[in-house]
DNA sequence: CCAACTTCGTCAGAGTCTCTTACCATCTCG
DNA sequence: CGAGATGGTAAGAGACTCTGACGAAGTTGG
């Protein structure tokens, strides 16, 4: 409702497009098997590998839900499991071979949606707005 | 997955963040028999109402899924449908009295995040961020 | 060492959300 | 009026998430 749109859909807004994009494209590139959702914990993987359970924290989800999801991934190829050596309970989720490659495409597609915006609003404007947000991150996000 | 955040999990972040304190707050008041996908929905309600069309649009989910949520909010109080004097196949969904109320209440919890947000950034750079993302709106933003 | 507690992960079951397909009612346009 | 577009609903399936309960492994304090 309104004359000037709360700050929360403001930020929603380019999220979904850029998401939106990125869907596109991968599925484009073949990688058209796997969810929003499932995307999003994928994106959270450490480069050395995370715990199911941190992948749920930092998802905001449950654990139950990020290893449904992480299941997925796995049965497509995305990423494997290996147990965890600094801990006999755990096991380490790492972005396989196949997720490597989607990494790649989407990599891509971020850098040119990124390229479009830096058109719209000048160079300058769109490092202020990435500097902004990385401020901002520091009383969002509670993992850093 | 790296040194730098991609922009979307940058913008992403601190929605996240303000959608978990509106949540919180409202379930504080009383507000608490709705969930996130419900109150998406229920943002997007113009002032006069919308149409379970446009609210599925603009959602970005189908008329289906809409009219799914749109059922929960009407049973719950929060919205009311009535017949669109200007398209017999239509419908209005409306804020009812009880949403109008919830809705009052994540204005103040807004504010209040905003608030933070201003004292963090400083008023200037805050300003700036809304512009910024104002402005991004344009190329993002199928909806105007 | 061992018992209590915590943490990592799984299983089972239920509720929520979303989609596709199909359909009816109404509106618009030629 | 008839054809096509649009607003909405119905049914069914699949995806996502949660709570509760549990086993296995790690941690801590006596």
């Amino acid at each position: 409702m309104t004359e000037s749109l709360n700050t929360g859909l403001l930020l929603f807004l380019p999220y979904r497009a850029l998401e939106f994009r990125v869907f596109e494209g991968l599925a484009a590139a073949g990688f058209d098997d796997f969810t929003p959702a499932q995307a999003r914990v994928f994106q959270r993987i450490a480069p050395g590998g995370s715990r199911t359970t941190e992948l749920a924290e930092q998802a905001g989800i449950t654990k139950q839900s990020a290893s449904f999801l992480v299941d997925q991934l796995e049965r497509a190829g995305y990423v494997e499991r290996v147990p965890d050596p600094a801990d006999g309970r755990a096991r380490l989720v790492r972005v396989a071979e196949r997720g490597a490659r989607s990494v790649e495409v989407s990599r891509g597609i971020v850098a040119e949606v990124e390229a479009e915006w830096t058109a719209h609003l000048g160079a300058r404007r769109m490092a202020q707005l990435r500097t902004l947000l990385a401020d901002l991150r520091e009383i969002t996000d509670p993992w850093r």
